[in-house]
DNA sequence: ATTCATAATAACAACGTTGTTTATTAATTA
DNA sequence: TAATTAATAAACAACGTTGTTATTATGAAT
């Protein structure tokens, strides 16, 4: 039996309604009685009930997170920081590791004010189909669904990298990343990656694009090695993700080449993280806070009611390390 | 504006009440307005108000967990058996990653039906001071809080490492695990694993005892590259965790050392994932699928007011796979 | 045909809160 | 001192539901 302003009330000795405005500090409530009943409320380890609470004034201050997949760090990072965001702007979070639609289902019951759904999976179901009165926001989709769509342009951010590398004098240029057969985010790296190719007229040979299984570090690490050991060795490598370069980055310390000098390395994720790496790693892509921030605003906009754009893409930066370098003017094994 | 019974009754030419009853399936209403209601409700895409209806019934079905720490493997496959337990016992899980007393609160104010906390990085709070009329369950210290907890016994584990290893007749014995300053539970296996070289007379050499600084593949792997190539080399390794031993596995490989036939390794949590490792890994631990039965059921009936117990500690399995094997007659490097 | 039982639906109260309106008290003025 | 105003606090209505109670319509039995 959960405490309720009532009990208050008749601790106090005196009517709900001016704890209720006690406890929201009206000015309609003498400070002392005020400071009574807070006292009072503490004591009584009082919790103001959502329910009823929201039942009359039409919001929980609450945003629900659709988070179908929960394991990779970028997401964390990113759900962390959006979390934090929200918080200091007297909101609260809701997580939901349930399928899309469910999870959707879940936090229209608890009439949140607002649901942000994470699909880069792309999980299969019909999002006109979403029923909902609850407004959304879509991270990771652009286009192709009725929603609010934040998305980042990868496509840029690989051309930034390669541009970057040319500027250094790379042509021997590699990129690792993982494809799996329905992701459409991977697709989009790797053909910006074979048309800056194609750009420079540089013919594309074997092992210039080594496709990994996974995210996973390993496969950064076992898709470096291969290509460091074998006879084609590039001056850069272009990789895919934070977690495929600390593979890579660990491989080439095994095989004792030196970063940047021997090799340089710019990856894909623009998160702090890259910084406390053995070398810290030039990144390319929307800054993890830039993206933490744009989705807090759009969020408490289509919170408060409020005209969003129909889709927002974020441009990528590059933020050039240490791991990056001009080609060396003897190459190690050319 | 969200639709609500009343929208719903004034469409279908009835008092609210009955489409109250209708949408629950209530026997005081006829099948062919129950039908009609139905009907309607689907057209408007009507969500029950769970605010209004948690209001009366006293319930909200939900279930909110607190998980500071969202980068873990482990922890994940937990949650996630969880999510899926209590959904096909209708209730919804809501997961929040504030600290633990914010939390707390924020499940507090939703009015949750019970509240399980995920505390194995030990936050700094004073678990008495936690204020909360919802019930709460702990997961991962045993004793000390004043909240029923369920534990696994992770020297127990240890212990069957160790006495498998002995059976099949290994002395030289590593342990790979990392050690935080203040984590209770990682000091817990390592202290079983010394008692244990006591108990077998084995000498503690340098090495035997490797820990890393973190939880990541990356640590297991540095850790057996420098224990595999150094002169000491162990007939036998266990290792603290699944990511520890996803890097042991592939130093070995990297180093061509035939696992079980050349070296033994036995890993700390049981988890299916052990068995899709390029060797299927022999590992002791509660199951997981145990650990969340036994958090689901404790759940719901905290939720419903049962009794519990004040603490539950799971004893721990072993389950022999691929990964050991008697110790080599020669070995290759006594 | 009138009464009575029953089936079906409608009306009501309550859950805990907030915002508004009304009543009470204290302070000020004439 | 009586009247007026300002201050405080109490009472009330509403939010969307559910469970209980009251009302109406239907049909059977006398």
């Amino acid at each position: 039996m959960p405490i309720t302003i009532k009990d208050i009330a008749k601790q106090a000795g005196v009517s709900f309604s001016t704890v209720s405005k006690a406890l929201r500090n009206s000015p309609l409530v003498t400070n002392k009685t005020k400071k009574r009943i807070l006292k009072i409320a503490g004591e009584m380890s009082y919790f103001p009930n959502n329910a009823a609470r929201s039942l009359v004034s039409r919001r929980t201050y609450s945003i629900g997170v659709v988070w179908p997949s929960i394991e990779r760090l970028t997401h964390s990072v990113l759900i962390t920081n959006i979390n934090a965001m929200l918080e200091t702007n007297s909101y609260t979070t809701l997580l939901s590791i349930n399928q899309v639609d469910a999870a959707v289902d879940t936090f229209n019951r608890f009439n949140v004010d607002a649901i942000l759904v994470f699909d880069d999976q792309q999980a299969v179901y019909d999002r006109s189909s979403l029923a909902s009165n609850v407004p959304l926001l879509f991270y990771g989709i652009s286009g192709n669904n009725p929603y609010p769509t934040i998305d980042a342009n990868r496509k840029k951010a690989i051309q930034l990298a390669f541009d970057h590398l040319i500027e250094l004098g790379h042509k021997r240029i590699s990129y690792i990343g993982n494809l799996p057969s329905n992701d459409h985010f991977q697709e989009e790296k790797v053909s910006a990656f074979r048309e800056k190719l194609h750009e420079y007229s540089i013919p594309e040979l074997a092992h210039m694009v080594v496709t990994t299984d996974n995210m996973d570090s390993y496969d950064g690490y076992s898709a470096a090695k291969s290509l460091l050991t074998g006879s084609q060795r590039p001056t850069a490598i272009i990789s895919g993700s934070y977690d495929l370069t600390r593979g890579i980055l660990k491989a080439a310390k095994e095989l004792s080449i030196d970063i940047p000098n021997a090799l340089s390395i710019i990856s894909y994720d623009h998160i702090p993280q890259m910084d406390e790496l053995d070398v810290p790693i030039t990144a390319v892509g929307v800054p993890i806070l830039t993206i933490a921030e744009t989705i807090t605003q759009v969020l408490l906009d289509i919170a408060n009611e409020k005209e969003v754009p129909d889709s927002i893409h974020l441009e990528p930066e590059i933020l050039v390390r240490k791991s990056t370098h001009s080609v060396p003017m003897v190459h190690p094994t050319l």
